[in-house]
DNA sequence: TTAGTTGCAAATCGTTTGCATCAAG
DNA sequence: CTTGATGCAAACGATTTGCAACTAA
């Protein structure tokens, strides 16, 4: 899949081109295992000495997402966008607000909820957000001492 | 409730000034029924007669989201942030990503996912963030045509 | 009186854009 | 060759900040 992204398939076609910076950037999301900002992504690929300048990753990531290759996201606050491969499955994350380790949910308890929702508020539902917390045994302990 | 907003319960104490400018920010928040943006609440002021700067209302809203009176929130894009007075009921809402209109939601559909959840990762789960987005069907066929 | 609040203008931060140059096809 | 991709620097929009004036307590 790696060799997949990597590959021209993604980047030939519809007079695109399959340049050296574009194979890096994507190779920098796919290698990330998270959500990373066009800065973060800039400074991999200085720091792999590919030189590029960051009015060029940001427009990759746009041609990227306009493509729906990546997916582009905020956390809530401030900061800036953060963006994905975009790997089509649908995952949610179960947040530990002590050590911030984070469990992978293998299911969405969304799905026929949002089903529902479609047809009594006739909105065209388009995507959710959710992000479960709690404290993980380790730091549930700790702090029970407290 | 809306007294009470307005009242000088939030705004007093703790060394906090109850001024005209901080009702008139809290009350344009209570009033619109739905998220806004600083240059909306800036603007609903202005019309309102009261003269403000907008870097007054960031310091306002900065203010109140550190007194966890509202919240702070993004859809998706670029766009900026949007706030909302946090009335802390549990409840969650179905935002239209293009005029923003809110729907509440009576239900909450993860409470007994959140039950199986604690026993399969032994997690003290303390809470969600759950936001459902997409377009209402007024914005929704609007899209479309173009 | 005095510390918190405001307005103003300038600064900052993330992101976008115009234009000339470069390179993939 | 032709057109899409890039670098550079300047522009942009949202938000923040320094400072002096103001005002609630």
């Amino acid at each position: 899949m790696t060799d997949n992204l990597n590959g021209d398939s993604i980047l030939t076609g519809n007079g695109h081109r399959n340049t050296r910076k574009r194979r890096a950037v994507i190779k920098a999301l796919s290698e990330s295992g998270k959500p990373v900002t066009a800065e973060e992504i800039y400074l991999s690929l200085i720091n792999s000495g590919d030189s590029v300048c960051i009015s060029t990753v940001y427009r990759t990531l746009d041609f990227l997402f306009s493509e729906n290759i990546i997916k582009k996201m905020r956390f809530n606050d401030n900061e800036s966008a953060c963006y994905e491969i975009n790997r089509n499955e649908h995952s949610h994350k179960l947040v530990c607000r002590g050590c911030r380790k984070t469990i992978s949910l293998d299911v969405c308890p969304l799905s026929e909820f949002e089903d529902k929702l479609k047809k009594e508020t006739l909105f065209n539902i388009t995507g959710h957000n959710l992000e479960i917390f709690g404290y993980c045994p380790d730091c549930n302990s700790e702090s029970s001492l407290i």
